[in-house]
DNA sequence: CCAAAGTTAGAACGATTGTTCAAACTTTTC
DNA sequence: GAAAAGTTTGAACAATCGTTCTAACTTTGG
């Protein structure tokens, strides 16, 4: 019952892929990903990216997975943190981390084993969300009654994910307004909550 | 200098074409349309959708043209409703629309022919919201200099997509509580508006 | 009715895709 | 050092793609 292991070289190879394949996701987007483009972008042979991943699905779903690890971690630090909802929005608003997103996102939509992935990311994230913003939206001053925290959840995704896609696009919807706005909005509810907490 | 008319037939199969084209596009995605098929669906021979539309980009950009049309006329008209914000998010929370466009998007991120297209249609529609909100957000009790109308329209925008997507997916993020909220919080808005208006 | 123009069918091109296979090479284990 | 397992290579497959070409067919204008 005692396993070989597998040498060193591969598991360091099995992130030069993952690597490779976010980098040409990002620069040609997810529908350039294939077993040749990956393969030429770490020097292999295009067969031997199949003996890493089977399918070019599984591909993705590892890309998806190391990523979403990641973005899990940060997202329950930055709802914990001094200036939550500022620290949130940071991090959705990070260009690399929210454009490859959009990518494995728009890539799920005729994937269906990645789409299983992607759902159940997404729901993982919106919970800790909803749940956070039920104690957090009255400190910053928000009646949740009158603006539900999976309206606020919804809404913060998808400004980020608007933003970024029409600033990587080049689109000119007034993004930089778009920014600042949302800034001074948080800047000014960070406020008003530093004066709540510290008054009560 | 008298030239020959193209035949009815022809006008006809061109938007038999594009209606094919959305179909494929919303039931398989974008990268699921090429000349078979298009074809296919309309029961024609693939190299005849070359005959009407010389590359597959001319065929995206005729889509996204026709489709755009009718949008932003439409947007136009809500923005000018008694009701503008409703009937914005109305629109924009159309799940069919917003789907089509959802790929469209994602179609023109890698084909540039595409992009510039959907770039300006993006630009005229974003300029268009924000015109209006400078004068509509005061109405709404909304102070602009606190909630940028920039802001406020790349929210609407980023959250409809966001939902639809969503939906569509089939992902568990509250997309129902989410929707429910905002409509909650649009016809609180809108009674704070009709009040204002009428007490004036 | 006949010539010209508009329309369609069919075959074919080169390129790319995901994937498989068998054979070779390299490292590990005993 | 030999056997076994892990790794890599190269060739090849069937399928799909956008597009082009030529020849035929159909409608229109005079």
């Amino acid at each position: 019952m005692s396993e070989r292991r597998a040498r060193a070289s591969t598991v360091d190879k099995r992130n030069r892929l993952l690597d490779a394949t976010e980098e040409i996701m990002l620069r040609d987007g997810y529908a350039a990903v294939s077993s040749r483009s990956v393969a030429a972008r770490v020097g292999i042979n295009p067969p031997l990216v199949h003996y890493y991943f089977a399918t070019i699905d599984d591909l993705f779903v590892a890309v998806l997975r190391r990523r979403s690890l990641r973005n899990v971690a940060r997202m329950a630090e930055a709802l914990a943190a001094a200036e939550p909802l500022t620290q949130w929005w940071r991090l959705a608003s990070d260009p690399r981390g929210s454009a490859l997103f959009i990518e494995l996102i728009a890539a799920a939509n005729h994937r269906p084993a990645l789409r299983a992935e992607v759902g159940e990311v997404a729901r993982e994230v919106r919970e800790m969300q909803i749940e956070r913003l039920r104690s957090l939206l009255p400190e910053y001053g928000i009646d949740p009654e009158a603006i539900a925290p999976a309206l606020v959840a919804a809404a913060m995704q998808g400004l980020a994910f608007g933003l970024v896609q029409d600033q990587g696009a080049g689109y000119d919807t007034a993004t930089a307004d778009a920014a600042a706005g949302m800034n001074r909005l948080l800047s000014r509810l960070e406020q008003r909550r530093a004066a709540a907490v510290s008054g009560s």
